[in-house]
DNA sequence: AGCACCGGGACAAAAAACGTCCAACTAAGC
DNA sequence: GCTTAGTTGGACGTTTTTTGTCCCGGTGCT
């Protein structure tokens, strides 16, 4: 069922809200009997002239009988409402999820994709898919995305297509090299999605993790700096978001540091910084790369991360607050929603 | 899937249409390869503003990649397409049926819900909910409407609802009353029908089935002769379709006429008249109520039946050619189809 | 170099959607 | 029986969207 509806909307993107807002219509009219157009406008916060324009269609449709007393819902309509319930159930589900999550952290936009990126593989690929279709549509032309590393970065960068504003833009990465594998690398996703997307792309060839001085003594190298300075001046950023224990594992982030972060209650970890559960940053190492103050700076940055191993480290990095776009799953976004009764 | 997609026609009639128009074009930038706007235009039958809107979607779904030489689809597009194709071979399978039918018996409509009402009661609902909803659309104001028996046309008569121009219509049996049980009676039909609807009924109390004196008897009394007058003067008729032999011994016609009908290879039934193979008329007994030639004065003449087992009787009653509406199943299409290839 | 085809910008005409008001009608309360 | 608050459906000007039509600067093939 979800495979269908997942494909109608490729073709027919606006289907879910026509169909959310016709049977919200017929469901109003249901429970309320007998009604008339200008109530109903009211309740369902509708304009009058386009609620009779639904309630011609109903009419049309037979599923409403009209008199000149008021509407109410015909047999057909009954019939029509109990058999859309499970496909409501479906629908409604992820899109008020998503404006749940939306209005409660103050982004600008959430897009739920179906399912468990922890269990099945295809979630993730719908994740990445989603993700380059967000992509897509914030970019302006001549722009500078900022992208990191991580496999549901690489779902994003695989699923990119050529769309003619992206052809002037530079894909960098958000900071330096991980002790990871070629593929996931921020550098490989910048140059892998510069391919897809028909744009160009600049790399930069240095270890994230340094010490001070030899942090120092790098950004004395005027290559290096220009190309920070170039990736600084970013104004998209789209980020993969991780668990903060499992990150400093894969970073090989050294035992003290490690063990400091875990007496903090370290969580989640997106572009090189870690955030507790409240979204506070914890761990600020010497950073080659974006900044902070740079994301907060940017015109759109987007995260990306599913699975519901991640709930928990999504609304940390919620919580701070700097987000503009979510592109998340529905075992996570469940997970984001949890924790917000609790 | 079916259900799926049945539900969502109800809320979006035209979801298939569009569906199809774009997957259409999609598929035709696939084999295309590599294509331009006006050639596509031409081959997919559409102007070329039109289609350039089209493309603009795509484009912006991210399923097709335009170049300055051209337009070819991307890789998510050919995804989709794949994904797309038990989708589409369900959706076109009936559209296309219905044209090659409607186009080869030259119908005005031809609708075609999916299922086998031999075999699940649901289609047969189905089929009442579809003849409802067509003659709801055909009706005008003022109109009387002839309506025969039978179980289908009582599926009808149960999901017929409200509608402002039916107010003043005139609902009336097409025929007299057969010995078939009270709910299948068309006078019964006539006036749950009218009911339904809001309309008026009359009704006609006599046998169906007489001898020529009893026939010219009843023809003097002037109370009949006036609603026969009356009906013979409809505009619209609802009919069924029935197996000549089932029709002829639920109608205890005696057994001589049974057998020579037999002999001239009765195959179908409606509106009391019997057609061969061709679509020939065989028994022509004194009728009360329509003749065939009022029948062929008609402005709507709808045909409803499905179920495999009547797909010849459908198709011998088409072949007569008086039709110009066929409601039906997938199953009796598919029958109907079989017969025209063989 | 020439040519046939390409995408996309531009713009007026046509069509659809929308906001707004009003007349005729209905049901209920008093 | 009358008032009143509520109803539908018609009408119409305005705004928005869609559509038809040209044309311009490119691209790729020959």
């Amino acid at each position: 069922m979800r495979e269908i509806l997942d494909i109608q909307k490729q073709l027919l993107p606006d289907l879910v809200d026509t169909m959310k807002k016709r049977y919200t219509i017929l469901h109003h009219i249901m429970v309320s009997g007998l009604v008339g157009r200008r109530t109903l406008a009211m309740s369902v916060g509708a304009t009058e002239r386009v609620l009779r324009a639904e309630v011609d269609f109903l009419k049309e449709q037979g599923l409403i009988e009209v008199e000149a007393s008021g509407m109410r819902i015909s047999v057909s309509g009954r019939e029509l409402l109990e058999r859309l319930e499970p496909l409501v159930k479906d629908l409604f589900g992820l899109t008020e999820l998503e404006e749940r999550i939306r209005s409660h952290f103050g982004l600008k936009q959430v897009i739920i994709v179906p399912g468990d990126s922890d269990v099945s593989p295809h979630t993730k690929k719908e994740l990445g898919r989603a993700g380059a279709s967000v992509l897509r549509k914030l970019v302006g032309e001549d722009e500078t995305i900022a992208v990191t590393g991580g496999s549901t970065m690489a779902e994003v960068a695989y699923h990119l297509t050529p769309a003619t504003p992206m052809k002037g833009c530079w894909f960098v990465p958000a900071r330096g090299g991980l002790g990871e594998s070629v593929e996931l690398q921020a550098n490989t996703i910048a140059s892998t999605m510069a391919k897809k997307a028909g744009g160009r792309y600049r790399l930069l060839h240095v270890p994230d993790h340094l010490g001070e001085e030899a942090y120092q003594s790098l950004m004395q190298d005027s290559h290096i700096a220009e190309i920070i300075a170039f990736i600084r001046g970013a104004r998209i950023v789209v980020h993969g978001i991780g668990e903060a224990m499992v990150m400093a594992r894969r970073r090989k982030v050294d035992p003290e540091t490690t063990e400091s972060l875990r007496r903090d209650g370290a969580l989640a970890e997106a572009f090189g910084y870690y955030f507790d559960r409240d979204g506070n940053i914890l761990h600020k190492m010497p950073t080659i790369g974006l900044r902070i103050e740079d994301i907060h700076r940017m015109d759109h940055v987007i995260g990306i991360a599913g699975g519901k191993s991640k709930g928990e480290s999504i609304a940390s990095v919620l919580k701070h607050g700097h987000e503009d776009v979510l592109v998340t799953d529905e075992a996570a976004a469940w997970e984001v929603v949890n924790r917000l009764l609790s």
